[in-house]
DNA sequence: GGAAGTTGGCTAATGTGGTTAGCCAAAAGC
DNA sequence: GCTTTTGGCTAACCACATTAGCCAACTTCC
């Protein structure tokens, strides 16, 4: 019985792949023995579980999404900064369908290193949007609006959910166009019912519960 | 053995609240016959497999939906029929979480009932949009960019993905208001590359394709 | 009212996929 | 080289979808 030199990363990484080529519904750690060349129990000795394995794709998956929305954004501010970011963001994901997939799965509490890549992530968006000068309370909003719009698209966009009658990219435009409208326009910060100044929402680092 | 007196329908129902319950990853036959008072076989009496169930939860989910939007947007134009639509869907979504993840199915290019709601409640997201005054090519950017939003952001809030440290409501409503902002804008119809006046994309019945 | 037919329960059994137990050789440490 | 640890493997178990085939309960029709 020669070796396979797996560890823990090669297996997750080879899972990560796998998923984006069958899809995150259809990994399995059948398949994913198989192409390891394998038998399925071997790979209880690298990952303690599928959820485990799951686990392990969303965390490198929301590092590399991490580093290539950071790579694409560096340098650029304001609108310019957001169109990069959305780019990045859309075609990071349409390359890597299974591995988003994984990554949704939100961080549990006890899960450090989770909290810490998303908390990462987040950063990167609040710096994109400090460039407009928005009410601090209204920063929480944007990034949320600015997370929604995009994971919204291209989720459908993946899915299919698009008909094929029109140019996808030109909708996209449209709607990272209309937030950039919505974030020049401050649409003023009608009060949140904290005071200015004492508001503890911005972009700091509480956010350790959840990504926001 | 007396009889339980099930119908498809009655299943289809239970299943689709059940999956509201549990979460709709967690729907499972064995589940839905226990819950029904009935061994897990005798389901497949009345549907044909899980797949099947859950392509009726998707089925009934739309036409839930589609009814409340309907309800929730006639009579209203604009701005004030994009917030209506919005808001309904999301408080609808909200209460029904497990229908909705069954309605994401898309529906088959066979399943014509499916096409059908499908189509339809595209019809009232376009009713919706009329009152803008798009440019022709610019209405399908306008529905997509819609849907994505509010699927974005109804996903994210359901999975737990946003913090509790701040208003969720405030945040929704930025979403939509830079949308209403980006369609008032127009967003200048910079050229699709298809001739004004042939554009056969426009807001009509060729979308049986999947829903655009 | 009852005989025949259909319907809708049931138990038993199969297959797939995750997971554990326990064996044994290969690599690593001394 | 000998011992220990590690990482393969087979066998077995459990959960869940699904099918086969039995049989009672409703329905129909005389």
């Amino acid at each position: 019985m020669p070796r396979a030199g797996l560890t823990p990363a090669s297996v997750v990484a080879a899972g990560a792949e796998l998923a984006d080529e069958l899809g995150y519904e259809n990994l399995t750690m059948g398949l994913l023995a198989e192409r390891l060349g394998v038998r399925t129990p071997s790979l209880y000795k690298h990952v303690s579980s599928l959820d485990a394995l799951c686990h392990g794709i969303s965390v490198e998956t929301w590092r590399e999404l991490g580093e290539t929305l950071m790579r694409a954004t560096v340098g650029l501010a304001g609108p310019a900064a957001v169109r990069a970011y959305a780019d990045a963001f859309r075609h990071w994901v349409g390359r890597h369908p299974g591995r988003y997939a994984a990554g949704l799965r939100a961080p549990g509490p006890d899960d450090a290193e989770g909290q810490r890549i998303a908390n990462e992530i987040l950063q990167i968006l609040y710096a994109v949007l400090a460039g407009f000068d928005l009410p601090g309370s209204r920063v929480v909003d944007a990034a949320r609006a600015l997370r929604s719009a995009l994971h919204g698209f291209v989720t459908l966009e993946n899915a299919g959910g698009f008909g094929l009658n029109r140019d996808v990219d030109r909708s996209f435009t449209f709607v990272v166009d209309s937030l950039i409208a919505g974030l020049r326009a401050g649409l003023s910060d009608e009060d949140s019912g904290q005071p200015e100044g004492t508001d503890h929402n911005g972009p700091r680092h509480e956010y350790h519960g959840s990504d926001d």
